[in-house]
DNA sequence: CTGGATGCAAATGTTTTGCAGCATG
DNA sequence: CATGCTGCAAAACATTTGCATCCAG
């Protein structure tokens, strides 16, 4: 085989830490380097495909222009924080027969859906205060 | 004030047209020139973005890297035809007070969400049909 | 040796900005 | 003749690809 692969472990490693629930790839690039393993973008980003491939890891897409990627688990939504950015899981709010019914109604075959709740945590909501403008 | 202003009322024109529901940058520049109006995309751009200031006009962030503007309506969410790329409205499917149970769980102060089903709509489930591969 | 992984650099695709010109009022 | 819209060109951004190299087996 190739050279020991260091970078898809180190990234499962830093996932499983459990530090974020969806990573930037500038993150895992942030997170590898202070483990000691720094690495190029593109290394990264090659990685992370590869382990999406796999299906050990998912790409969420947010309407920020970055992509994310987090540990593949069981589905679920996303809340995202604009203020600081955090990316927080939370159970799939799509009823099953919600899909059901687009589908009749609409004739468009449904593969999956993304929601994606946005707003400031408390914390932010703590630190716009401090800084109203 | 300035000169006439050419895009952006054409804009609202092909807009209310009604031939999509959200454009994206290129679409209104190839519509805008159907009609007789060719721009540059930063001039569509920029016309664009004005008319989502003033509340005309909004946004759409799609995962697949591109903008889509669409008339300013009451809020509803999307249905995403991956083959043909039309962007479907459909009503709102997240009940009010799911928003309010996410709120009292996560201490998230949640000020929008976007959902957004993907798909394949009938006419491009019967093209795939015809290129297997 | 061989094949896969890596780093660097460059290409991509889209959005965004800088800047000078010009039409409209 | 001032305002602000326009076009062209280039910057900005994040992602993606090309290519030569390097290393573990």
């Amino acid at each position: 085989m190739g050279r020991k692969a260091r970078i898809s472990p180190a990234i499962l490693l830093l996932m499983t830490a459990g530090k974020h629930h969806a990573w930037t790839l500038e993150a895992l690039q942030a997170g590898l380097s202070k483990s000691g393993a720094p690495g190029d973008l593109s290394s990264i980003f090659r990685a992370a495909e590869r382990l999406v491939t796999e299906g050990v890891v998912v790409k969420v897409l947010l309407d920020d222009g970055r992509a994310r990627f987090e540990l593949a688990s069981s589905h679920h939504d996303h809340l995202h924080c604009t203020g600081c950015d955090e990316l927080v899981p939370i159970p799939c709010v799509i009823e099953q027969t919600t899909s059901a019914v687009l589908e009749a109604k609409t004739g468009v075959a449904i593969g999956e859906h993304h929601v994606v709740f946005s707003g400031l945590c408390a914390e932010c909501r703590a630190e716009t205060q401090d800084h109203p403008r």
